[in-house]
RNA sequence: GGCCCCGUGGCGAAAUGGCAGACGCAGCGGACUUAAAAUCCGCAGUCCCUCAAAAGACGUGUGGGUUCGAGUCCCACCGGGGCCA
């Protein structure tokens, strides 16, 4: 230490940074010897059974190479006293601490400077410890791992392999393991669905086998479209795609279908919606997941296609088909395509459309007049008798023939749409389906006349490389093109155009829409563009229809009926249910409920990553035995990615490791001979996988025969799983959602006994740092500010700033390191204030300036035990009834507080304790104020929860030897929370006029009488007689006049 | 554009529909000190009036409403943030 640093001071024991430094570090040596923080599991030696437990859970870190900001102290904090108090109201309590280190920043490094990322890793990981100790944590150290422990993810790669083992039942609505159904197959000999074809199980090829379970296991390979980047050498995510270039580097990226491992979510997406109703979860994050899961309710509805206009079915079979054929055919139809003429004839009088029925050419007109002759005519399901141009009889007609004739000439001959809206089915008038539509393909190779195929391929090849977001904003101008194509739309009958458009995507519901541009924007906004029909079939209540936009939202029906059904004034709910029901009636539609949520993508083309433990032979795959896990990453010489057409992720490097037998690699020998050779899996899972499940390891981190002990896992787990959560609203909705989908299916499959992993959620707010604005809103770096008087200037420009809250940037240069606060204050101080700044969800911005408090807190409350000359434990002789009561109260009050998560008033109210039992400067006889010494152990008591260190020693220099830690909350007394007398403002027409003191106990008649006869009040009544006096016992008193 | 959350002193904030601004920072005054720091004791929303005080009026983004009583509940708007488009 320099002299210039060396302070003489009077008061040499007095707490500073530097004694509380020495101090800490001294108690955090002591409480790792002692083991404190040890919470034995049930079964071990120390392990009280008479206790409840609570366990109290962190979200799990990645520790970076930057190490702590200020924000991640903020929640191990919080959590950090909750389980000091919990622990001192008796519980057992789970506080453990990992590590999640899988992941890019270690692999990039590792591309740029040949290290293995384990190395880089752990030493990010040594790093955050330490800095995590510092703080004094109630950790059960004992308890910590990495994601990289091969005895951890052994147990992913385990998990996943259950997954694959398991298929979701429709009918129990839950994971089973997969041999039941394939017993199930085996003994009914089943005819199942295989790319079409139907067979017998027992015929079935074992690839064919495969294929079909495939579509059921909740762990199966399946064809994704990706964002594929060849010179990057990986698969980028739609964030990292800018105009169809990577945004790193500016490489060209194309979107190409990938077969990549998935994981079924989306056969939980109805529980993880309906069992959000059983945690105690922030509202905002229930929101969110609701949302990402996106439930809607609507129909799935069948429009045909034509392939032109005028064909209307009938001329297409005509000159699709010979005419014997067309004969059978029209032996066995119904009148649909009929009715469809019929329309066509009334809406266009002029239009010919040529028939041939029977080898006669008919007009327009004529069909007109024998199918109105007929009077029959009904349309769909009508039976239709069809006379010739003699009037004589053809047949009835049935429409499923008709439909067989025209699915067998053209596959994409039928377009399926999902919509929410069927009951403004009248007014589709023109479909969009999604350029990466089959139909589309399917059309390019086989056009039609009016198919512009030169602007149709252009525009799939540009719309292509177009990312998600962007085709969906609202403010891009719509493009798109007609396809040559038309559908029939099955109410009204008539033949609409389908067009392809970049606004729709393949990826949600069927990527074929029916488009009401009179009540959609998106469509209206299209419709307008191409100058497509626009038809309002909903009048809204309050929106009268003007034709210049699209009205949304519910009302009535118009303009919705046809020869069967009306719609006409009907209110959406009912037409929606109307229409459903006669699609349903009709083979054409059906009732739906459709998801927002995907299935999940869960292959990675990266290095640093849990492997999958599956192995590839002759066109098939093969899972690894559980009892050959854990399957280790290989060494690599160089973690550069490949240069490629086709996405060849780095473990292809390792060629030795890539290509081995089944035997090698652990596959059962009843699936594989052991000599076969096979290739294993180089992709790996993605940075979640670890963190699915990290928190059912910390139950019993050291068992080795299962993924937890089953006595832990039910003894902590308990009913309701974790009892506290905490951590940032960053991970509302993946982390969560992935993690709650595990668990479901571990509950499922009966290796956890809870169905929801995490009971109570809590998300701390965002550290923020002030910041400094120019008037044009640019931000200053801190260090360019200077402050005067009171304002901010630019030192530069001597511009006057704004001072606003910014999120920490390294840019700004308002980034605060911990190590500095503690090194500056303490430990205490700093946990003490960044809990103090403001309610634990709230965002908030750090101030510097203002941790002094806090220090200035801890060094009164130091001295009120402590002779700062001296060292001497300094107790009062005799006990102040005024402080007894207030530390009741303050005992009470702290614990209230910490059973809300209010830390920062719970910290108010020890200030608070503190300034009134401080002894004035200079007191003569210091024994004669402050604390006895029982009051003394209940304040360091209630205080140890936020100011562990400083509490461990003055609790041992009150005379303990055992930990403070361990000590049981102070009892309060319920008589010493209550005043015999309090005072009541006494109110007239809400505005306090007076206040008068009344008994605690008395009754609103009692404290009725006692205002009326007060001597204030008649003054201010000055004669009037109130009308009503509102007694609101302990509160106040309302006089209405 | 839709949905949700938030707007309280110079700053961070507090307040089960019942005394707005507890507590802390910054500020001001006093005690102690040769002096300063530290410490302790006090003052402190705004306006008006006043030598001063008392009394009064106004005050929780803006405007309305419900209520004996609204920072708190309801409606609309303005501003900030989040999520979804």
């Amino acid at each position: 230490m320099s002299e210039a640093t060396t302070i003489v001071t009077e008061t040499p024991h007095r707490y500073t940074a530097q004694l509380a430094g020495t101090l800490e570090l001294r108690w955090q040596e002591w409480w790792e010897e002692q083991g404190t923080y040890r919470q034995p599991n049930p079964g071990e030696p120390g392990f009280d059974a008479s206790r409840p437990k609570y366990y109290v859970l962190d979200m799990f870190p990645y520790p970076s190479g930057a190490g702590l900001h200020v924000g991640h102290p903020e929640g191990y904090t919080a959590t950090d006293i909750i389980c000091r108090y919990k622990r001192m109201r008796g519980f057992n309590v789970l506080h453990p601490m990992g590590w999640d280190a899988f992941g890019l920043p270690a692999e990039q490094y590792a591309v740029q400077t040949g290290v293995h990322p384990v190395i880089t890793t752990k030493k990010a990981i040594d790093n955050f410890r330490r800095q995590l100790k510092r703080f004094g944590f109630c950790y059960d150290w004992s308890r910590e791992f990495a994601t990289i422990d091969p005895d951890y993810y052994r147990w992913t790669q385990w998990i996943w392999l259950q997954a694959y083992d398991s298929w979701f039942d429709p009918q129990l609505k839950r994971a089973r393991p997969i041999g039941e159904l394939v017993d199930r197959l085996e003994k009914s000999d089943a005819l199942v669905n295989i790319g079409g074809e139907r067979v017998r199980w027992s015929r079935a090829t074992a690839p064919q086998r495969q294929a079909y379970l495939d579509g059921l296991r909740l762990a199966y390979l399946g064809e994704q479209t990706v964002n594929w980047c060849p010179k990057l050498g990986t698969v980028l995510a739609n964030e990292e795609v800018i105009d169809g270039r990577s945004e790193r580097g500016s490489h060209p990226v194309y979107r190409m279908p990938l077969k990549q491992w998935m994981f079924r979510i989306t056969a939980y997406a109805e529980r993880l919606l309906s069992d959000l109703g059983m945690v105690d979860w922030p509202e905002s994050t229930r929101v969110m997941q609701t949302e990402w899961v996106g439930r809607s309710e609507g129909a799935e509805i069948k429009f045909e296609v034509l392939r032109s206009s005028d064909e209307l079915g009938l001329s297409h079979l005509r000159a699709r088909v010979p005419i014997a054929e067309l004969e059978a055919a029209l032996h066995d139809t119904t009148g649909g395509f009929l009715r469809k003429i019929e329309e066509k004839c009334r809406a266009s009088p002029g239009l010919e459309v040529q028939v041939s029925l029977a080898g006669e050419m008919l007009n327009s007109k004529r069909i007109g007049e024998i199918l109105t002759l007929q009077g029959r005519v009904r349309g769909f399901g009508a039976k239709v008798v069809v006379v010739d141009a003699d009037e004589h009889q053809v047949d009835v007609l049935r429409v499923s023939k008709l439909d067989k004739l025209l699915h067998e000439e053209h596959p994409a001959s039928s377009l399926q749409v999902f919509t929410t809206r069927p009951d403004t089915l009248f007014g589709a008038t023109y479909m969009v389906v999604a350029p990466e539509h089959p139909l589309i393909a399917a059309l390019l190779a086989d056009p039609v006349d009016e198919t512009d195929l030169d602007a149709l391929s252009a525009y799939v090849e540009i719309a292509r490389n177009r990312a998600d977001v962007d085709r969906m904003a609202e403010s891009k101008t719509k493009t798109g093109v007609f396809t040559g194509l038309y559908a029939r739309n099955p109410a009204t009958g008539e033949a609409i155009p389908i067009w392809t458009s970049d606004y729709v995507l393949m990826g949600y519901g069927t990527g074929a829409i029916m488009a009401v541009p009179a009540h959609d924007e998106r469509d209206f906004e299209f419709a307008t563009v191409f100058a497509l029909p626009i038809r309002q079939v909903v009048e809204m209540k309050d929106e009268p229809w003007t034709g210049e936009r699209a009205t949304a939202g519910d009302g009535v029906g118009v303009n919705s009926r046809n020869a069967e059904i009306s719609l006409d004034g009907l209110p959406t709910a009912e037409a929606k249910s109307t229409i459903t029901k006669w699609l349903e009636s009709k083979g054409i539609g059906r009732r739906r409920i459709n998801y927002k949520l995907r299935d999940w993508l869960f292959s990675r083309q990266r290095y640093w990553g849990e492997p999958f433990p599956v192995v590839h032979a002759n066109g098939m795959h093969y899972p690894v035995m559980a009892t050959s896990l854990p399957l280790s990453l290989p060494e690599l010489a160089d973690y550069q990615p490949i240069e490629s057409d086709a996405p060849v992720p780095p473990l292809g490097k390792a060629i030795a490791w890539v290509d081995t037998t089944a035997g090698a690699a652990g596959v059962d020998p009843s699936l594989l001979p052991p000599n076969t050779p096979v290739r294993r899996e180089t992709n790996t899972m993605p940075g979640w996988a670890g963190s699915c499940w990290y928190y059912l390891r910390y139950c019993s981190p050291k068992e080795s025969g299962r993924f937890v002990s089953s006595e832990a896992e039910r003894y902590w787990m308990g009913e309701r799983g974790v009892d506290l959560y905490v951590g940032g609203a960053e991970h509302a909705v993946l982390h969560l959602l992935y993690a709650r989908f595990w668990h479901k299916m571990l509950f499922d499959l009966g290796h956890v006994s809870t169905p929801e992993p995490f009971a109570k959620l809590f998300h701390q707010g965002l550290i923020t740092s002030f910041s400094y604005q120019r008037a044009d809103k640019t931000l200053v770096p801190t260090d360019e500010v200077e402050e005067v008087d009171g304002a901010f200037i630019e030192k530069a420009t001597r511009e006057r700033l704004a001072q606003v809250t910014a999120k920490m940037s390294k840019s700004l240069k308002n980034v605060v390191n911990p190590d500095d606060v503690i090194a500056d204050f303490g430990a205490d101080t700093f946990r003490l204030y960044e809990m103090y700044m403001g309610p634990l969800e709230a965002s908030k911005p750090w101030n510097t300036r203002d941790i002094v408090g806090s220090f200035r807190f801890l060094q009164r409350a130091w001295r009120l035990f402590v002779d700062e000359r001296s060292g001497e434990l300094l107790l009062a002789s005799r006990r102040d009834e005024k402080i007894e009561r207030l530390l009741h109260r303050t005992v009470h009050k702290v614990a209230e507080g910490i059973e809300r998560i209010s830390l920062n008033t719970s910290i108010a109210l020890l200030i608070e304790f503190v300034n009134a039992a401080t002894r004035p400067t200079g007191a003569a006889d210091p024994t004669e104020s402050g604390l006895t010494r029982d009051q003394a152990e209940r304040f360091v008591l209630i205080l140890a929860p936020f100011a562990p260190h400083m509490c461990e020693e003055l609790w041992h220099r009150l005379g303990h030897t055992d930990t403070v830690a361990k000590q049981a909350w102070p009892k309060v007394d319920p008589a010493m929370l209550v005043d015999d007398e309090i005072e009541m403002p006494v109110q007239i027409l809400g505005k306090i006029k007076a206040r008068i003191m009344v008994p605690t106990k008395a009754t609103p008649q009692e404290v009725e009488a006692a205002v009326l006869a007060n001597d204030e009040v008649q003054k201010q009544l000055g004669g009037r007689a109130p009308k009503k006096i509102i007694v609101v016992p302990g509160r106040m008193v309302n006089l209405v006049v």
